[in-house]
DNA sequence: AGGTCGGCCTGGCAGC
DNA sequence: TGCTGCCAGGCCGACC
């Protein structure tokens, strides 16, 4: 599933074919996916414009148009953009087809793109204007890992006074932006932090070690582009390989990588979470009415 | 107000 | 074999 890395890692393949050229025609498929907007209402509003930049924000792709129009869309579990001819044709739920570029060749010279999506969470929506797409985002998501903001000193204050376990608050696009299911159970086996571990009880040098490990596992998976255990896939219908690194996800019953001994699965914040208990010690139980063994008499 | 849970949706797979 | 039912999970809204 599309987290930061796979949809930078799309970003990067797809920014050189669309930028600079327009969007000759747009169809949408499934009126889910341009909701509460109609799927005509959408394609009136975007054909025709210029992709001036393809960038990114989270795990949003934000498609910035002429005329300052966005489209903000979301590939959630198992959206994917694929350069026609494409190597998958079931589940289609967008075409888009770009104006011609002279001159070019390969992937560059593609003119047909489908946005596929299995299980129809993918969404898009129209923003229009500078401010609304400041505030879209400043109500959903917190600083990017890769920002120089995004400081040890940062996350620390960012974790107190909070109850819930630290692989809940990573996965809390509010608080750090991009981070999911993969990459956050990855970042806390190298942190070795416990995923249940409740965020306000991390001490500045295990926030240290977190920042350190969340950007490293993002890196990790940019550098290997992304990670297709579900239906990522390139642009070009490529599966990335960042699933053949995984430290604990997805390891449930095998030897960890450091210490040897089994990995676990377990549900924390609602999620299937993978863990070595042995690098990553379970937090003490906070016992308030634990009766004290008393000194002396 | 922070934290948790259910709904959205479909493919894949376990179990009969 | 074929059917049923459950599970996965990012995000959002409802609830405690």
């Amino acid at each position: 599933m599309p987290e930061l890395p796979e949809v930078e890692t799309i970003r990067r393949q797809l920014a050189p074919v669309v930028e600079g050229r327009r969007l000759k025609r747009v169809e949408v498929l499934d009126p889910r996916w341009s909701a509460p907007l109609l799927p005509q209402e959408l394609t009136e509003a975007v054909q025709g414009r210029r992709v001036q930049q393809l960038q990114r924000r989270g795990k949003y792709l934000l498609w910035r148009l002429s005329g300052d129009l966005t489209l903000v869309q979301h590939l959630r579990m198992s959206g994917a953009i694929l350069c026609e001819p494409a190597p998958e044709t079931r589940h289609v739920r967008v075409r888009i087809e770009l104006s011609r570029r002279r001159g070019a060749s390969g992937a560059a010279a593609c003119s047909r793109l489908v946005v596929t999506d299995p299980r129809r969470f993918g969404t898009a929506q129209l923003l229009f204007g500078e401010t609304a797409l400041e505030r879209f985002f400043a109500q959903r998501l917190g600083l990017e890992p890769f920002h120089p903001d995004f400081t040890t000193e940062h996350l620390w204050r960012l974790t107190r006074g909070r109850t819930a376990p630290v692989k809940a608050f990573l996965l809390d696009q509010r608080r750090v932006a991009g981070v999911g299911n993969i990459y956050a159970d990855e970042a806390l086996f190298t942190a070795k932090l416990h995923p249940r571990m409740p965020a306000g009880r991390l001490t500045r040098a295990q926030c240290a070690a977190l920042r350190e490990a969340v950007i490293d596992a993002l890196q990790a998976g940019i550098d290997a582009k992304g990670a297709s255990i579900e239906d990522f896939r390139h642009v070009d219908g490529v599966a990335g390989s960042f699933q053949d690194r995984f430290q604990v996800h997805l390891r449930e019953g095998e030897p960890c990588v450091v210490c040897g001994s089994e990995i676990v699965k377990m549900v924390v914040g609602g999620r299937g979470t993978y863990v070595c208990e042995r690098c990553q010690r379970p937090p003490r139980v906070a016992s308030p009415r634990q009766p004290r063994a008393r000194s002396g008499r």
